[in-house]
DNA sequence: GTTTGTGAAGTATTTCACAGCC
DNA sequence: GGCTGTGAAATACTTCACAAAC
């Protein structure tokens, strides 16, 4: 809590309720009807504590005794997440990357349609992708804006990645998804993920050093 | 610092590693020499403050009234995350996702080589995945302890990740990056990384209301 | 007996702010 | 004058532990 009457939701916790938002789905599927913050929690790897803190942000919705009804606290948590709703979603840039994410399978289900695809290049603008046409870049403004689109994807090489982003928020987009290897800073009113493999292999070498060595002040390496 | 003598690297901190080799390595090739926490945090929107604390955790790097030495910090924080080697990858599952990891071009210039793809379908079996021919799961356990390999990419149905996952850490595999959509508890001394676009998406439409909407204590919603 | 919801306690992480150095 | 390195302060987040509910 920060100030008096009014606080935000930390980020952290609304970064795990899609996690819930599965496991629930997983467990609807199987035709279990009531699940614990304890059961939960084992699937997720998250104490029980932690899942009923941060359910407790948006409303009550268990049963002392009993734990939670399943297919309700899914479609709450799909309501508080705006997940109860379809998402037309644009791509930019169609290269190896883009047109893995065009065709990756996941998107759809979770009710996110990518519904127009652009590139810079004119030998992809008018290429089949998926079953979308390339558009060219020039015509984002107008789409983005004439289709209200919110989410935009961009897997375009790094170099470009920056002035596309801006582009995007000047025509009005929201939510960002970005492959691109890069840091951009963006309006609070704007949020940005970004998706990059590379970085997370980086952090996991560190504790590649067979038994932990670390020097008894804490300070990194074998001298 | 949590007791008298000896504490361990927030993982935060590691995290954040990676992005400074990243902008370093830009900042290197631009040949600037010379760079202060400053001038970093504004490319990585981090604060100075930041970048100097979690530098602090593994020594003195900088001079003060100059900065820091962009070839040098660099060298130091690759030889911290262990970069400055080659690593072995193996990639599990080469369907549309696997054989987009494989032609992904990120990898190899960060010393990330993938020297063996395994899939379990007998149809996928022999057929060549960029420069590699695609061998059956039956030959992982052989091919990760024969070459010493640490590092796995799992890129298999969410369906088959689980028991993938658990063969690969038998094996003797330490680091996990893994594209299924589930979650694993792994040994502590196995490190996994999940990258999941689509919880990227469902956390991010949570903001996507238009003039933020929420209730004066706190709780989303209309009502 | 079991499990939720939640203040309070405990940790972890970030930021401040300044002495020391270039 | 500018900037690092770092204890101390502030903030953020997680876990505890227990009253209330079933």
């Amino acid at each position: 809590m920060t100030q008096s009457t009014r606080w935000t939701i930390p980020e952290v916790v609304v970064q795990r309720l899609p996690l819930y938002v599965r496991s629930l789905g997983e467990l609807r599927k199987e035709r279990v009807s009531v699940v614990s913050s304890q059961e939960l929690g084992k699937k997720l790897q998250i104490t029980p504590a932690q899942i009923r803190k941060d359910l407790s942000y948006f409303g009550r919705f268990g049963k002392q005794g009993k734990g939670y009804n399943v297919a309700y606290l899914l479609e709450e948590l799909r309501r508080i997440l705006y997940l109860d709703r379809e998402w037309r979603v644009v791509l930019v840039g169609v290269g190896r990357l883009g047109r893995a994410v065009v065709s990756y399978p996941g998107f759809a289900p979770e009710g996110f349609k990518v519904v127009a695809a652009f590139d810079e290049s004119p030998d992809q603008v008018g290429q089949k992708v998926g079953n979308l046409t390339v558009r060219p870049v020039t015509e984002m403004e107008h789409i983005i804006n004439s289709d209200g689109i919110k989410i935009a994807i961009v897997a375009v090489p790094a170099s470009q990645a920056g002035g596309v982003i801006n582009r995007l928020i000047d025509y009005g987009i929201k939510a960002i998804l970005n492959y691109a290897p890069i840091s951009v800073d963006v309006p609070k009113d704007v949020t940005i993920r970004n998706i990059d493999p590379v970085l997370a292999l980086q952090s996991m070498t560190f504790y590649l050093r067979s038994p932990r060595v670390q020097g008894p002040d804490g300070r990194v390496g074998k001298a």
